[in-house]
DNA sequence: GTTGGAATGTCAACAACACTGACGTATGCT
DNA sequence: AGCATACGTCAGTGTTGTTGACATTCCAAC
């Protein structure tokens, strides 16, 4: 069999056309992704922004701002914007570094738990849905792509978050 | 076999650890997903709004401003902006429907499927080296996955979309 | 111990892009 | 003629990103 063969046998997954529909998935999947905590959020006075920080603060209590800040690739004048309003609202608590005092220890409130516990059920729904339709084997190989689609710095803390849940 | 042990041995994958990492995949990949575009777009006087607006464009060419609509599900205020400037920088054609005269037909120009090759290419070398990495197994299940996440009726308009292609 | 640079976080102003609401025009259909 | 559809536009608002300027704190060199 010549190599021109095997290629074209087994790599048909890589046509630019099945790239393009995997384009096409991941944008539409996303919409997807996010409409629920969007329904919720937009009933309030809080954006996606918000959801983020809740999420990740609920997922690493303690967390700094700059920690929290290379999680979720933003500048910190746009997180500060988030967080204040959070704290304002009385969700995120935010405690000075006992070692370094210029650092601020972030926890979510009996309220911001709360809200976390409301937007990750409906997210979750989903995704339950999802994983329930597809079967395990599917999620993994979804795992997998993702996975190898992350820039590697962002593999890296996904990672690190991956391994502090279990 | 109880119940409780014939789930617990096989859904293990949707425990909500589970769900939780793939909420995070999702969040870390698709910002990988859009990184490559975003750094193109950002040189020139365009935003990720233009991107999506080229592509679906280039995917349907003839399509009514109102298809084009419910495919990107925003307001037709919002799609206006970006197609107003695209069309004055004569990346795109609008042109008037022949059977209705109401309706506009868009249509790449010449420099519209430039850029619109210099930001596929982009996105498509990421997404190519990702499945290739994770081999077409993973891809289908990627694909399961993500086809099973979306809104039923953008679910529809993805299938039309990949049906129309191949 | 003082000083100067680096790190951390805050405030202010601005741009991109989404939204709602209201209105105008041209066209199609009954 | 009357109503609905397709498209465009003006005005106003909200979220979320950006850059620039600045205060506080830490640490290390002097």
């Amino acid at each position: 069999m010549s190599d021109g063969a095997y290629r074209g046998e087994n790599l048909l997954f890589l046509t630019d056309e099945q790239l393009r529909q995997g384009i096409e998935a991941m944008f539409f999947a996303y919409r997807g992704f996010t409409a629920d905590p969007d329904r919720i959020l937009g009933d309030m006075a809080y954006g996606r922004a918000h959801h983020r920080a809740i999420h990740f603060i609920n997922r690493a209590p303690g967390t700094t701002v700059n920690n929290l800040l290379l999680i979720l690739g933003v500048t910190k004048q746009s997180l500060n914007r988030v967080l204040r309003t959070l704290i304002a609202d009385g969700l995120v608590e935010s405690t000075v570094g006992k070692s370094d005092k210029r650092e601020r220890h972030l926890h979510l409130t009996e309220e911001g738990k709360q809200l976390e516990q409301t937007l990750s059920d409906a997210q979750r729904a989903r995704m339950r849905a999802a994983f329930r339709d597809a079967g395990p084997d599917a999620v993994a190989g979804f795992r997998t792509v993702l996975e190898a689609m992350m820039d590697p710095e962002m593999r890296r803390a996904y990672t690190r978050l991956k391994e502090s849940g279990q």
